[in-house]
DNA sequence: AAATTACAGTTACGAATGTAACTATATCAA
DNA sequence: TTGATATAGTTACATTCGTAACTGTAATTT
C-alpha cells in the first residue's frame, strides 16, 4: 500500500510528539515536587500571575474545560493553596485567591519553569525558540 | 505577584495549544466519518503505510503506550479491519495486517489527511511550513 | 534439562476525562 | 412583577487512560 501520506511527516502528529516530549518534562517537576496535574498546575500559574480570579476567567486564561477548572481549583483549595471568596455582586461568582503557601509554591514552580524554558532555549537556540515561539503562537487564528 | 514566568509564553503551554488545535481539527474528520479514536487512527495509519506489523512494532512507529496499542488493534478488529496471523517462529507475537475494509478506510482518511495538510501549509505558507516541521523533529533528541 | 530471566501482549483497577444534567443566581422580556 | 432565558459553577455517569500485575512463550543460565 503506497501512497503520499506520511504520518512521520504529520504536521498534527509531529506536534503532538513535541508537545509530549516538552510538556513531560515539565510535569515531572510538578508532580513530583507537589503530586499536581497539569490542570493544578495551569490553575495555580494562572492565579500566581493574574492574582485573584474566578473560575470563568481562569477556563479563558488556560483554554481548560470548565469541569476541569472546577475539580483542579476544589483539589488546590484542599492543599489550603486558595481560598475563596463570594463575589458581593454576584453569587454565583467565587474570586478565588492563593494563600500564602499557594503563592509559595507558585514562586517555587516559577523558578523551575524559568529554568526550563532555558534549558529548551539552549537546546533549540535562542533565534528558533524565538521562531518557534512565533509560528506557535499563529495557531491561535487557525 | 510578579515574577519573570508568563504562562502564555512558556513553551510548553504555547505547543500543547497549538498541538491540540491541530489535532482536534484533524481528530473531527476521522470521528465522525468513522467514529475512531485518536490510538486507532494512529495504528490504522501505521498499518495502512507500512503493511503487516507486530504491536510492538506499532508502538515503536507511534510512540503509544503498549495497552493503548493493544486496545485500538483490538477494537479495529471488531470492525473487521486488520486481522492477525500467529507468528510461525514466536507465537507470543501476532502479525497484524489490514483487511480490504480497513485499507479503504485508510485510504479515505489519508486523502483526508493530504487535505488537511494543504491546508494548514497553506495557512502558515510554504516556508513557515517547512521550517515548523524541520523544528519539531529536533524535539526527538531533546 | 531445569530453573531463571526476558519479552509480547492482555487485563484489572484506580485515576482522570468529557458530556450532559443539574443547582443556584442573575438578567431579560412581556 | 412574573415568566423565560442565560450564566457560574458543580455533580453524575460513562468512557478513557496509565500503572502494575498477569499469562503465555522464548531465551538464557546453571
Amino acid at each position: 500500500m503506497k501512497s503520499e501520506f506520511d504520518l512521520h511527516s504529520f504536521l498534527p502528529f509531529l506536534m503532538h510528539h513535541a508537545s509530549e516530549k516538552l510538556s513531560l518534562g515539565f510535569r515531572d517537576i510538578y508532580r513530583d515536587r507537589y503530586r499536581m496535574t497539569r490542570s493544578e498546575w495551569r490553575v495555580l500559574a494562572t492565579l500566581g500571575q493574574y492574582g485573584a480570579l474566578t473560575a470563568t476567567e481562569i477556563m479563558t486564561h488556560t483554554g481548560l474545560h470548565k469541569t476541569k477548572v472546577s475539580r483542579a481549583v476544589f483539589s488546590i483549595e484542599k492543599r489550603r493553596w486558595l481560598k475563596r471568596f463570594q463575589d458581593e455582586n454576584d453569587r454565583r461568582v467565587h474570586r478565588l485567591d492563593l494563600t500564602a503557601q499557594g503563592k509559595s509554591a507558585f514562586t517555587s514552580l516559577c523558578e523551575a519553569g524559568v529554568a526550563y524554558d532555558r534549558k529548551v532555549r539552549d537546546f533549540l537556540g535562542e533565534d528558533e525558540f524565538k521562531r518557534l515561539s512565533d509560528l506557535l503562537k499563529r495557531f491561535n487564528d487557525l
